[in-house]
DNA sequence: TCGCTAGGTTAAATCGATTTATCACAGGGA
DNA sequence: TCCCTGTGATAAATCGATTTAACCTAGCGA
């Protein structure tokens, strides 16, 4: 069955299809209550759908937003932000067009290439972990980056981020206001491919450390792959080291690799919290609350940057400020796997120190 | 700055917008070979992109396809799907327009229209877990079905969908052929929720322990929650009968009821695979390969279903047969959690049946 | 010289809407 | 009678491509 036309839906009630589009696009005109209605009427019987191309020609605007991403399906984060994202632009009258790259150079310029022809609205360059990019040559110049931010700043790009450097904070002073003073770093491996997120909570780490008057012992921070084996095997490490300077909580670069530690410390048959406290980051909901017991974590808050990435791109939210770059807060997830640190040891800090890093009251609730 | 259209190309090349239109299309026509250099320059020149609306519009072919799901962002299985459909779309030179409909019905009845609007080639509606739904009336005819199948099969509506009761063989017989004879099944809740493919990979099961001779015990099938929280309670159960009757291999519904599992086994000192066998299904990447030990389970094939729905979507793979809905394999994944009873219950399972199912020789490469 | 063919190119119609500018008509005032 | 105003509706241009149906010029054979 072919198309129906606006010119049907004049034919059938009687009148011209300016008529016809001035009374369903409810545009200012003098057309009579009387003549709205016959035409609303036959629109109705008729099965009149406006077809988007035709008015996207002629308006120049198609409710169409492009979102480029090098990746969909390697983490279970890239839903929640394209759910985010998605939402907005759903609750906004717009469609998403969504174009994975494969993380392939030649297929983002044709994908780029792709949405302009589109003529989308606004166009999303997204990343399925926090990363510095370099900016497509042919990328429009309004584009919003989505968990990734420009290499080259100058042109004014706006991005949104985790606050990673935060998260580190609150997930070090969620140890230390348990009591811990030795604190293990579980980190990713050194090198090109390294998240910079990485340094970013490490950075944090180290500055609620030096606040709390906390020495770091070199040895407490310790590399492995981002996987629960790397984690196992780089908690081992913190483990062998001699009972003083064995430290009394980890903070795991990741869920999967605070995975790792538990398997570590059920091996040496540590109990958690009772024995090691443990915090990751991610809140991976497969992983934080299915261990045993669920995991203390620190979430990213992916949703909520694909909200505000669409909402940046289809200008209902000004950027505020001068910078361009909005960091987005990683708020602690509390479930069981921090406690305080063993009596014995708890003792000796409290000869040591009589610093107070006091926990914060409000718990934060489990989802 | 405006867009470049077709008549600034035909002005730089000095020829007619017909001429340049039958070149950059490659449409069979007697240009000479100069003139087609010279319009392909100016094209460079100019930096002119075709407008997909227009072409669009006048071929009434958008090379868009519209994909529908009620969730995209519960699962990480959704995105596989998705990225199975996507690179068969990016490498046809199709579009994907994606619309999550939060599993709400209005909102699925103004996405389907406004795919319409947009003239996708093609639709496809995707489920976040193998389902029965209900057809929504105004969707396409030619509409492919992912991970669910219609209710109403009339419409003739093609669909893929994993095939869990194979699924469920394959799972089983691994147990089997490891020499396993009571085997508990650790199901998900009875109820109007309950997903179908439970029942598929309870029906699989029953098929092999009956080919098997085995005699079920129905205290070995126990229910709970699909989570690790869930899994563990109903196992708890299994390892509480007394010890003849206890299972020594359980078949988890899905691998997060396995993670339940390994932790019910270790809760009671069992080691894993020596004491208790586990095989899951789903294959979890952030589970599966993560245990400790790694678990072997069975894969849902949701990027090759993906896959196929484009596949199918765009024509480029016809459905073959009468029967227009396709069960995709799920094959096994061997990793580390099934091995052969204890000693003393094989020396006893020896001793009452000479039943052999032997053990497939090729091992499936741990990916 | 005329007609025909082949080669090279293009004018104009078309896709289906929106939007601008105009038209027709009725009533009122001069 | 003529002009003006307000009301209701529409003809035609436009968006940017594709595609159909010519058009023009040479060259060639009769």
């Amino acid at each position: 069955m072919a198309r129906v036309r606006i010119s049907d839906v004049a034919a059938a009630a009687g009148v011209s299809v300016t008529t016809v589009s001035l009374v369903l696009n409810d545009a200012p005109s003098r057309i009579s209550e009387e003549t709205r209605e016959r035409v609303r009427a036959a629109a109705r019987d008729v099965g009149y759908t406006p077809s988007a191309l035709a008015r996207g020609l002629r308006q120049q605007r198609t409710h169409t937003v492009g979102i480029i991403s090098d990746q969909i399906a390697t983490t279970p984060f890239a839903g929640r932000m394209l759910a985010g994202a998605q939402d907005v632009a759903r609750d906004n009258g717009e469609l998403v067009i969504l174009v994975d790259t494969g993380g392939d150079r030649r297929v983002e310029q044709a994908a780029i290439r792709a949405l302009g022809a589109q003529q989308v609205d606004a166009t999303i360059y997204a990343a399925m972990w926090h990363q510095i990019v370099d900016v497509p040559e042919n990328l429009p110049a309004d584009a919003v980056f989505l968990d990734c931010r420009p290499a080259s700043s100058e042109g004014r790009h706006r991005s949104v981020v985790p606050d990673d450097r935060a998260g580190g904070v609150a997930a070090a002073r969620e140890l230390v206001a348990a009591g811990h003073r030795r604190i293990g770093f579980v980190d990713t491996l050194p090198g090109p491919g390294r998240p910079i997120a990485a340094d970013l909570r490490l950075d944090g780490y180290r500055e609620v450390l030096a606040q709390a008057g906390i020495a770091i012992d070199p040895a407490w921070h310790v590399h492995g792959e981002t996987s629960a084996q790397g984690g196992r095997a780089a908690v081992e490490q913190l483990l062998d080291l001699p009972e003083d300077r064995r430290p009394t909580a980890v903070f795991c670069f990741n869920d999967r690799m605070a995975a790792g530690a538990y398997t570590a410390a059920h091996r040496r048959g540590l109990r958690i919290p009772d024995d090691l406290s443990i915090i990751g980051y991610d809140d991976q909901q497969l992983i934080a609350a299915e261990l045993d017991p669920p995991l203390t974590t620190v979430a990213l808050p992916h949703y909520d940057m694909g909200r505000w990435a669409m909402e940046v791109a289809l200008g209902i939210r000004a950027v505020e400020g001068q910078d361009a770059t909005h960091q987005m807060e990683c708020p602690v997830i509390r479930r069981d796997s921090v406690g305080p640190p063993p009596a014995q040891v708890a003792k000796q800090n409290r000869r040591r120190t009589s610093l107070h890093t006091d926990r914060s009251p409000q718990a934060t609730a489990e989802r």
